[in-house]
DNA sequence: CCAGTAATTATTCAAGTGTATAATTTCTCC
DNA sequence: GGAGAAATTATACACTTGAATAATTACTGG
């Protein structure tokens, strides 16, 4: 007697933003910014187009909020980790070193939404401020913990040297990121992270063994 | 008398093509692949949209043909000065270093290139060979040079441990690359370069020192 | 249970897209 | 110097795009 099948399923505005949001990525990191349309986001996220617009005034407000969302992510993906640690700062070095070379932060799909965001990035101010925000804060929280790692070790070093770590270090990462993005099979697990610590040990003179987690 | 001005001047086939690939690659820069359409890449190029097809048999094509044509500039720049170095394997080995932390290899509008043609790098397979053999290039000379160096100084290395040193400087290049074109105003000039030497040279235990070029 | 309201779908529209074809213009060569 | 061929422009077409509006549908509160 009832409708043997309704036509749609009302949701809350929280989750059916979530929802396009995250076929907003999917999108972004398979085709583009300008390849992810409205009408693939709705097909991906099992809604009709017109939907989009109830939840986001434009597509341009869509790909922001898609945007800080993967941002968000990142970098409590990467952070975690080293917060949890309780130990010297040393240990928590190797901490935000390691998690910053092991899946999720590394991924092929984190490089590709890098890439597509890129030209946006660059050109629009709020998302211009939200890349630099986050950049500067993965560096500063890198040199924090160098600095305190060298100290911890009677090693202090004046403030120009703990630049040029920072981000000497901060490319190294970076590189390493991309290389394991971009190149997902060239790659051990775990290798990438071990080449991580061996060479910011190298490069500092500090000894960074892996903590034995999960073992 | 004469046509005070005629309606256009006919070019050879090899500077049209190549107008109309560096109308390409600025628009892909600026835009990304998508954003790069017909039209706009003739007006770049100040030709009508009909002579793109004319040239090159879709707009695919002309996709493609930028994407080499940067890269082979690309490589081009980055190997010239080491293989002039008529020097010691540590010499060609600095001014390599050197060569890819400056510009023009260095460069906002090349970090853009690369991160508008990764998305179809990855999809297309012919343009995903030319990326896996120009970073296989790029690796392999960076290895041999690494392994001359170190053999040079009497400290000769076992291959494993030479494949490690190739990934690590190799991501510490591209990560100061990406860092130094991403945000140009954020290092004062050689500062790159300079931190790639040391931090190279750390991970080594070899001397990098500059040489001195153009002084 | 049933009205009102907001969520969702359905349809429409103007602008932009790559491609195809037709119409011109320039230059070369005998 | 002028015909023929190739380069270049001009026009047309089918399709996609983001956005706007209208029409339904599902849920809520009394």
């Amino acid at each position: 007697m009832s409708d043997e099948r309704r036509k749609f399923k009302r949701e809350s505005a929280e989750s059916r933003k979530e929802a396009l949001i995250l076929a907003t990525l999917e999108l972004v990191a398979e085709n583009g910014v300008r390849g992810a349309t409205v009408r693939g986001i709705a097909e991906r996220a099992d809604v009709t187009q017109g939907l989009i617009r109830h939840y986001f005034s434009s597509k341009e407000e869509l790909i922001t909020a898609a945007y800080e969302h993967h941002m968000t992510f990142m970098t409590d993906q990467t952070f975690a980790p080293a917060s949890a640690v309780q130990g010297t700062a040393l240990e928590r070095l190797t901490a935000f070193v390691t998690a910053s070379l092991t899946p999720p932060v590394v991924d092929p799909r984190a490089i590709a939404l890098w890439a597509s965001f890129l030209n946006k990035v660059q050109q629009d101010p709020h998302m211009k401020a939200t890349h630099e925000r986050t950049y500067a804060y993965f560096r500063d929280q890198l040199e924090a913990l160098i600095t305190a790692a060298l100290n911890e070790a009677g090693r202090p070093a004046p403030p120009a040297r703990l630049r040029q770590l920072a981000i000497g270090w901060n490319a190294l990462i970076d590189g390493l990121w991309l290389e394991g993005g971009a190149l997902p099979d060239a790659f051990a697990p775990g290798e990438l992270a071990e080449i991580g610590r061996q060479s910011v040990a190298a490069m500092t003179g500090l000894n960074l063994k892996q903590g034995a987690e999960t073992s």
